[in-house]
DNA sequence: ACAAAGCTGACACAAGCCTGACACGGCCGA
DNA sequence: TCGGCCGTGTCAGGCTTGTGTCAGCTTTGT
């Protein structure tokens, strides 16, 4: 998917860049409506990200022009304080927004619901080998039973769902599980990979330790 | 079957009306309470999805003018979930309500619900659990006992019930059930999900706390 | 065989959640 | 108009539990 992010504050644009690219995304980054306005003449997006405040202009009088020809879904990043810009953000042709400061794990599963919802309807359940992984509901299902899956733990499994067979360092899992600001050893990454590797114990579905380089799963018996 | 769509926005208008053309329904669209008046003169409806924020005027008074001479069921399109719009919407004749953003399955849901009803069918119930949940009373029926619930009871269950087993954080509960310029804290949520949690105890329903995440409600015993 | 890398049981802590009590305001009846 | 009631949202304090660290052990590659 082709994303455009447009927004001023250059710090919280790369972070969203940079998680963004993570799942796989190409993510186009314009700091002004200007900006906006060359890469939409450039390319074609599948999602816009915008944010209201901008240095030459309100990004909802943008939106409001562009509605008109382009049938983008857009998600609307707003700041909490500002309580006007969230009303009439809907009303003026956006998708959804989002109050800042958000997760990112919110953002995405945003994203993820505005294009399912334009693209029609999808289930969002994943096969794991014989287990069936819903990351929406948090469970992982196998044969009879059904396990609750904790926060942590499904962040994790949903990136090696998304990655299977792709290795994973450490440093990339902790960028996903974690908030930038967060000091966390890679002990942690360690110990949720044991965790969860004792969840799908007995599942033909197994994370495999790449020495030297991180994790990688895999589905089907050894 | 034929809908007229009073709607002024127009970009989630066209979404709506390709959506509709799809299932092969015939819509027209309204861009204004006048034109939805002329169209309502020159043709027969068997479905009506009245916006109530509107150019000419308000939604809910159309309603009310209308109804006197219109046997059409309306359903309401209202932005976020303003207690008074839907109280006011249901009040003043309309048949449903459905909150922006929302998904367009659920929309044709409901279509299909509304025009079932009027048929002469079954009410829209939902069950849940070995109890009947009547979004539209706002009633909660288990064996003998009957118990009403308050609006914001009514709205919380209501989300609940239609995204039944999925995790939804505090923030997506916030946006169903507040206004945009609503500040209310997280802890309001916490404090509905309690009360909400009295009112089904003893019914094999529940809602359980995903730490960090949000809340998800289940039917059937542990 | 040695060091580096990974695993894991136990643990402490704070984030997150729950809940009783309360204050506010709208609504209705008197 | 007044007063009481009901629904609502906040708050503070207490409690729960997921989380990340640590220390010591095991595995792996060279």
């Amino acid at each position: 998917m082709r994303y455009l992010l447009v927004e001023d504050n250059r710090e919280l644009a790369d972070a969203i860049v940079n998680r963004l690219a993570l799942d796989g995304h190409a993510v186009d980054h314009a700091a002004s409506l200007a900006d906006a306005e060359d890469c939409l003449a450039a390319a074609q997006y599948d999602l816009i990200l915008l944010d209201v405040m901008l240095p030459d202009g309100d990004g909802r009088d943008f939106l409001t022009r562009s509605r008109a020809h382009l049938e983008t879904p857009v998600i609307v990043l707003t700041a909490r304080s500002q309580v006007s810009d969230r009303v009439g953000a809907l009303d003026q042709g956006a998708d959804d927004y989002i109050t800042k400061p958000f997760d990112f794990s919110e953002l995405e599963a945003r994203c993820r619901a505005v294009l399912r919802r334009r693209g029609g309807e999808a289930r969002n359940e994943i096969a794991l080998g014989n287990a069936i992984f819903d990351p929406l509901a948090g469970t992982l299902r196998h044969g009879e039973q059904t396990i609750d899956l904790r926060n942590r733990e499904i962040r994790l499994l949903e990136v090696f769902a998304r990655h299977r067979g792709q290795i994973l360092s450490k440093s990339q899992l902790m960028d996903r599980l974690f908030s930038y600001d967060a000091e966390v050893t890679e002990n942690a990454i360690e110990v949720y990979v044991g965790r969860l590797r004792r969840r799908i114990d007995g599942m033909d579905l197994r994370i495999e330790t790449v020495r030297g380089l991180g994790y990688r799963m895999e589905t089907g018996e050894a």
